[in-house]
DNA sequence: ATTTGTGCAAATCGTTTGCATCTGA
DNA sequence: TCAGATGCAAACGATTTGCACAAAT
């Protein structure tokens, strides 16, 4: 059933994963899959995945980038980390963890391990419920 | 001196604060501090603030209100809250706090008292010193 | 064949900038 | 006076959208 078995073993997964997120599994989504899992945990932006697609040799539009990087993290495979402001990252990482952001330098970074304590998550006001604690802790050159 | 004591009660601290933080007590910074301040504790836009000031009479252009909460921001007046990516929010109270996040309603308010406990600050990597640590608790309306 | 995805270029949104004009000390 | 502040409109960068074309089932 497969024609070319050598060349998609990593394909493979990959294809089974969108489409188990319910997403077909266009050459598109699949190279930039590719380019997203296969280097371990990453905090990428739209634009620097565009840039390494097309740099592999797999010519995408930037806006299918930001299509796909949406329709990732709406089925669970990607994170949204809003940190900045100006720009967004899709997180790799999508188990509970937090993150260091490395100031002027605008790059994030997982913290390792469960490092991050919190002993107290405050109570949500009156018929709300916590979605969600982020934390990131703010680094910078030691002066 | 002051020709028109009875209006000046408010905008003297104001213009003071100002004067401290080494900015031109101008009509229009004056009056921004008048709306930033006067309201308790506030996370406000720029957009917002604008609305604000044209609303009550204080015509003023809404590049100067960036600049203006810029200056406020590095003159310790304000602090800038990066919590959603497309929107830069300004936060009235200075002092260390956390926020929680509305979602849906995108709107952030403060977490009252000392009610989240960071019981181990991860350390930095190498060669670096934390800045700050930022805690958002994202919630929802109860389903 | 039908449905869904893609590419392009134009549109949008928040924010910044350049520059001529005004204003506070 | 005159450095510093303001306003306007144009510039900007990131993201989104509309629509004709292409590809997946």
């Amino acid at each position: 059933m497969n024609k070319h078995m050598a060349t998609q073993s990593a394909s493979k997964d990959v294809t089974d994963i969108l489409r188990t997120a319910g997403l077909r599994p266009t050459r598109q989504r699949v190279s930039l899959a590719e380019l997203l899992y296969s280097k371990g945990d990453r905090h990428i932006s739209a634009e620097l995945l565009h840039e390494e697609a097309v740099a592999a040799d797999v010519p995408v539009s930037l806006a299918t980038v930001y299509n796909t990087l949406h329709q990732f993290t709406e089925a669970g495979l990607l994170r949204e980390v809003a940190i900045d402001g100006n720009k967004t990252y899709f997180d790799t990482n999508v188990s509970d963890h937090h993150h260091f952001f490395i100031e002027g330098e605008n790059r994030v970074i997982d913290i390792p391990g469960e490092v991050v304590g919190i002993d107290k998550i405050p109570s949500a006001p009156e018929g709300m419920e916590v979605v969600r604690v982020d934390v990131v802790v703010r680094i910078r050159e030691k002066s």
